[in-house]
DNA sequence: GCCGTTTTCGGCCCGACTGTTTTCAGTCG
């Protein structure tokens, strides 16, 4: 029973709770526990050796039993007990747009219907009408939801959801009286996977906006259309959300927009206690005064608190962390002096090392690493040498041509194997710049086992970076399963940095990862693990690592060229 | 069910949109 497990059993209940009709309080206070579990980090037995479970944020003394006796049982009697009284397949309809557990609880009750496909059939049959509540144009609605449901789940990439939205931002910004179109929601966050399109703008008069954007190809359905909001279901499945306010109000909008729900709910908690009842119009005081807010820090500002980064708007305890003055300064994108792991065409890149540098100055960086893969350049001993002379003398040759613009690394990226030895012997390890040390293959040992595995290659005294330290690959593995305790202890023990690779394919360490390692006090190190010259602006680790509360003095990317150069040089002589 | 810049008891986010309503409940973000 893992973190995520337990995750989903608690907004299991959550959901059948609602169907119940418990009151809402208690539902939400499942909920919470379940991001809150699921946002741990830490693995829960472990947490569970060293701190009571209460301790959780969400967690109180009732789900904190709950937990305890799903830890020690593998069951629990409260959701025994709630599925005899609910049958759980009603939960699959709560998928479907337009049905809550309101709606599900009625069709439950009154037309014993229990799962999507009898749904499907009294729509077909229009027995639903006959429902109260329940007409001709909710029947269609259910029926048109049902199809979407059954297919186009869709959840893209966030790179891929910047091309999709990009035409709809360009139409918006071309409308007359349109002032501000923003991306917003989950894209503005940075989340690495996007389920729906969010878009906001500031217009006098958004009527005839949104009816002549409802009317664009590329529109599927209309899910609701009204004057200051509009959701879509795109011909590529995904949804499009919009909302406008006047530009006076665009700050308190785009605040709203951007959420998450969880903050927001948490935000205006807030502005309860000082006062104020927070909405996506603005601030509302308690004397009856409305406060307008033109820009998003405004929100912020009014409530008396610094305003929060959209990374961190989760409800993962960023609020307090600003009430008290105590935000991260998070790491930027231009912070990042350094990367130290890509490939060129000597492995498996597609350019020339010189290109390769060309492109990392054009994108900023100071100093390179290149670190091509040792399975190429695995031939026979002899071979090899030759191979890494050749490529150093080409480095040399090259650095002299960048001068103080560039400065150049020569590393190489090592397999670790399956015992956790490298594929390459110490005295040529030795003789290179920098470390980079990866899982490959062979990713799924037991946990155990491929976490020593992992722990040797971090002992290895010419290992300075792990590189994708899971061995993940989205969407189809989500990496080795680790224990990350014992892996942060080696790191932080042997001064190796775990890298957030900013491959969108791999981003790993992932957010939690990276949250609890740089908590733990592990070096990181963001790289762009490029493969050609375009990937070399990648900044999708950055956003892993700002989404990780991260600053940029626990990133070695972002240390000073000669921090960076000392600390490989006190490595080299430990 | 959780939690304490008002609280260990009594609170707990807010508005837009839709459909079926005759004044509002349900859903959503």
């Amino acid at each position: 029973m893992d973190n995520t497990e337990l995750a989903e059993i608690f907004d299991r209940i959550a959901s059948l709770l609602e169907i119940k009709g418990e009151i809402p309080f208690k539902t939400l206070a499942y909920r919470r526990a379940a991001e809150s579990l699921r946002n741990l980090g830490e693995d829960i037995h472990q947490f569970q050796s060293h701190s009571p479970l209460s301790t959780i944020p969400g967690v109180g003394k009732a789900i904190a039993q709950k937990i305890e006796e799903l830890l020690n049982t593998g069951q629990l009697a409260f959701l025994h007990r709630l599925e005899e009284e609910i049958p759980p397949s009603l939960l699959e309809i709560l998928d479907i747009s337009d049905v809550g557990p309101k709606k599900a609880a009625l069709f439950w009750q009154t037309a014993g219907i229990a799962n999507v496909d009898d749904l499907e059939e009294a729509a077909r049959e229009g027995r639903l009408r006959d429902l109260s509540g329940i007409g001709i144009k909710t029947e269609a609605h259910l029926l048109e939801g049902i199809r979407t449901y059954r297919h186009s789940k869709r959840r893209v990439p966030l790179r891929i959801a910047h091309k999709l939205v990009e035409p709809w931002l360009k139409w918006l910004k071309e409308q007359p009286n349109v002032s501000q179109v923003q991306i917003a929601g989950s894209m503005r966050r940075w989340k690495s996977h996007i389920d729906e399109l969010h878009v906001v703008f500031a217009c006098e008069n958004s009527k005839p906006v949104i009816e002549s954007l409802s009317t664009r190809k590329g529109i599927r359905r209309v899910l609701a259309q009204g004057v200051h909001r509009a959701a879509f279901e795109l011909e590529d499945g995904l949804r499009l959300q919009v909302w406008s306010q006047p530009q006076e109000r665009f700050g308190s909008l785009l605040q709203f927009a951007t959420g998450s729900n969880m903050h927001n709910v948490r935000l205006r908690e807030f502005a309860q206690h000082a006062g104020f009842s927070l909405s996506e119009r603005g601030l509302l005081g308690r004397d009856g005064v409305e406060y307008l807010c033109a820009g998003e820090n405004e929100v912020y500002e009014k409530l008396g608190l610094p305003c929060i980064p959209p990374e961190l708007r989760e409800d993962h305890g960023e609020i307090q962390a600003a009430a008290a003055n105590a935000l991260p300064d998070l790491i930027r994108f231009e912070d990042l002096t350094a990367d130290l792991h890509m490939h060129t065409s000597r492995s498996d890149g597609e350019d020339s090392m010189e290109e390769m540098a060309l492109a990392a100055r054009a994108a900023g960086r100071r100093l390179i690493a290149i670190t091509d893969h040792s399975f190429i350049l695995k031939m026979g001993k002899k071979l090899l040498f030759d191979l890494l002379e050749e490529q150093r003398a080409e480095m040399v040759q090259l650095g002299n041509k960048f001068g103080d613009q560039l400065t150049l690394l020569h590393g190489v990226e090592v397999d670790i194997l399956s015992d956790g030895t490298l594929d390459l012997p110490d005295e040529m390890l030795q003789k290179l710049d920098i470390v980079v040390a990866s899982l490959h293959f062979d990713l799924k040992q037991p946990r155990h086992v491929i976490t020593q595995r992992l722990v040797r290659a971090i002992r290895n005294p010419y290992v300075d970076i792990i590189g994708h330290p899971s061995g993940r690959f989205l969407p189809d593995f989500e990496g080795a399963d680790l224990d990350w305790e014992t892996v942060f202890s080696a790191a932080r023990e042997c001064n190796v940095a775990l890298e957030i690779n900013a491959n969108p394919s791999h981003l790993d360490l992932d957010e939690r990862q990276a949250r609890r390692a740089a908590h733990r006090g592990v070096l990181l190190s963001i790289n762009t693990d490029s493969h050609a010259p375009r990937q070399l602006g990648r900044e999708q680790g950055v956003a892993v690592a700002r989404r990780a509360w991260i600053e940029s003095r626990q990133v070695i990317n972002a240390w000073s060229l000669q921090e960076i150069l000392s600390w490989l040089k006190t490595r080299k002589n430990k």
